[in-house]
DNA sequence: TGTACATCAGTGAACGCGCGTTCACTGATGTAC
DNA sequence: TGTACATCAGTGAACGCGCGTTCACTGATGTAC
C-alpha cells in the first residue's frame, strides 16, 4: 500500500487540526504526528508554520461560489423557491465546514489579513456568495419570476445569514439546531412568502 | 484624579486586547501593561489567564436578550416591520461588538467549552436571540397583525441571521459593508413583504 | 502622641515549559564509467 | 557488473525565545495601647 505524498499529508492533517482542535492547538508536534513525520519534515516543504496555514486555508477552502454560478445561469428549470431550497441546503452545508476554521483566524489577525489579501487576490470573498445570490435574484426579476419591485441584495443577505447563522447559533443546545432539509426548505419559503 | 480599582482595569483592559489583537495576541504581559499594573497583580486577582478570560466572557459581553424582551412585550405600539427594523438594528450593532470576541473562541477548545458551560448554566446561549424574535412574532400572529400561517422561526433565523453574517461577511470588502440603518429597514421590508 | 505590629495592594526578578525552528546527519535511490 | 560519487526525502536532538506563573519582597495604611 503506498501513501500519499508526504507534503499532501501534511497539509490534510494541518487542515483536520485546525478544524477539530482549534488554532490554538495545533502545534508543529502535533501536524507532525498526525502527518506521521517528524516535525523537521514540515520544514522542507514550508518556510514556516504561518506559511502552512496560509497553504491550508488556500488549497483546502471549498469555494462556494462555482455552486451559485451554475444556478444562477440557467434561469429556466425548477420553481424560484425550489432553486432558493437548494441553495440554501448546499450554503448550510458550506457554512459548517468551513465556520470553525474560518473563526479561528480571529485570534490572529495576522493570519487573518495574510488570508484575507490572499482571498482578495483571487477576487473571492465571505461577500461573494451574497452577489451571487443577488445577481441570480436579478435574473429572476428579469423573467418576471419575482415581485419587481423585491430587494435582491436584502433577500441574499437574508437567505445566507441564516445559513450561516446556523452553523454556531446552536452550540450551546445542539439537539435544537434544525436539520439541513427542513431548515432549507423553512426559510426559502418564508422568504417567498413574507410575513406581511 | 483617582482611578478605577485595579480588577476592573485589568477586564477592561483583558476584553479591549481580545477585541482588537485577538486571543493569540492578547498575553499577560500585554494585559498588563495596557491595565497599568504588573503580571503578578493579575495573579492576585485570578487564579490563571483562563480564568480571567472567562470572566471577561461573563461580565463583559453585553446581553441581547434583554432588548428583544421588552419589545416582545408590547403587541400594540408600532408597526411589525417598523419593530423587526428596531430589532435588527440592535441586533446588527450588538453582532459587530461581540462577534470578533465570539469567533476568538473557536480558536480554543478548552476555553470556548468552557464559556459554553457558563452561558448554558444562565439559560443563555446564542440561539435564545432567536427563539426570542420567534416568540414575539407568534405574539404578533396571535394578534392577527401577520399571516396565520407564518412560520416564526424560520423568520426570526432569517432576520438575526442577516445581521450576525453582515458583522464578518465583508472583511474583505469594508467599503461594501451596508450602514446599519439601511441594511436593518431593508431586511426587515423584504422579509415582511416576501419576494413572492 | 508615639510606638510596635498587622494587613494589604502591588512589584521585580526569576523559573520552567512548550513552542517554532535549525542543525548535522542517515539511508535509500539514481548515475557515470 | 562493480565501484565511487551525487542527490534527495526525511530524522533525532538540540536551541533560543516568549509564555504563564511564582517567589520573596516593599511601602503605604490601619490599629492597639
Amino acid at each position: 500500500m503506498d501513501q500519499k505524498p508526504t507534503r499532501t499529508r501534511i497539509v490534510d492533517a494541518a487542515r483536520d487540526l485546525m478544524r477539530t482542535a482549534g488554532l490554538a492547538r495545533t502545534t508543529t508536534k502535533e501536524i507532525a504526528k498526525a502527518a506521521g513525520c517528524s516535525e523537521a519534515a514540515l520544514y522542507k516543504y514550508f518556510p514556516s508554520k504561518e506559511e502552512l496555514f496560509v497553504t491550508v486555508l488556500g488549497e483546502r477552502l471549498p469555494p462556494l461560489g462555482d455552486l451559485l454560478g451554475s444556478l444562477a445561469v440557467d434561469p429556466r428549470g425548477r420553481g424560484v423557491e425550489e432553486n432558493l431550497t437548494e441553495i440554501a441546503r448546499r450554503a448550510a452545508h458550506f457554512y459548517d465546514q468551513t465556520f470553525p476554521m474560518v473563526a479561528s483566524l480571529y485570534a490572529d489577525p495576522q493570519l487573518k489579513a495574510r488570508h484575507e489579501e490572499a482571498v482578495r487576490e483571487l477576487g473571492a470573498g465571505p461577500h461573494k456568495p451574497i452577489e451571487g445570490v443577488d445577481a441570480y435574484l436579478r435574473a429572476e426579476r428579469a423573467h418576471g419570476r419575482i415581485r419587481a419591485d423585491a430587494d435582491t441584495l436584502a433577500a441574499a443577505s437574508l437567505l445566507l445569514g441564516a445559513c450561516a447563522q446556523r452553523a454556531f447559533a446552536y452550540e450551546t443546545a445542539p439537539g435544537l439546531k434544525p436539520p439541513v432539509d427542513e431548515f432549507a426548505a423553512a426559510i426559502a419559503r418564508t422568504l417567498m412568502g413574507g410575513l406581511g
